[in-house]
DNA sequence: TGGACGTATAGATAAACATCAATTTGACAC
DNA sequence: GTGTCAAATTGATGTTTATCTATACGTCCA
């Protein structure tokens, strides 16, 4: 698994949050694995814009890929969007703080 | 001082946010009152450019306003955002809770 | 009621961006 | 190698949006 863990801006961050497609294919993407062929399947756009999508998503470091043979499998990496959301709450209202809550291991 | 408290979708709020100038304004009236001129002094944009970004915000119900005289007041409403933040989390970073710290009154 | 000041709106323009069709790249099977 | 399927890239197009200038609106004071 491939993960490009990148080190962005808040703006970007928002900016890679701020489509409607882009917000579908993190809530198909959530929380398993899919094939571009999947989401395509699963949204009304053509694939070059899905494609066109998961790398700008894969460019903010909020998507992980992985390919298996002729398929490439993409996941949400739920934990940059944590960290996302907690930097614009950290740099915007410290006064309202927010914090992941962290599961610790037994 | 008259609160808009729009429920928007969290497209809205990262559309919102997904701007430098409206980070840069967001920074300047996070944690007080200022005035459009404030922030026409304190960026390098026109005036006008400034209240297009400030009615996004308010419109996207992140900033609070109040004329005081000839002035009108811009503020940041930080709960807003950290709701908008935990929104986001919620939605696509379930496995990653992210909760608002709530301090309680004594 | 003017004028001055601060802010909002209207209209124009250029840059950014979402989308698509066409093509290329990559991986596998035969 | 050749064909096939999946995904990425290229190039074009229309829409959205950030910005500006010019103007209108709102408030206060003389």
């Amino acid at each position: 698994m491939e993960t490009v863990t990148l080190i962005i801006s808040t703006v970007e961050f928002a900016k890679a949050l701020a489509d409607e497609t882009r917000q579908k294919i993190m809530a198909l993407c959530c929380c398993e694995l899919v094939s571009v062929n999947d989401l395509v399947d699963k949204l009304d756009v053509a694939q070059p814009t899905v494609s066109h999508h998961l790398k700008i998503l894969k460019n903010a470091g909020l998507v992980k890929s992985e390919r298996r043979g002729k398929q490439v499998f993409y996941t949400l990496d739920q934990e940059s969007l944590a960290r996302g959301c907690c930097q614009v709450a950290e740099d915007f209202a410290p006064n309202q703080p927010v914090k992941m809550v962290i599961s610790v291991p037994e």
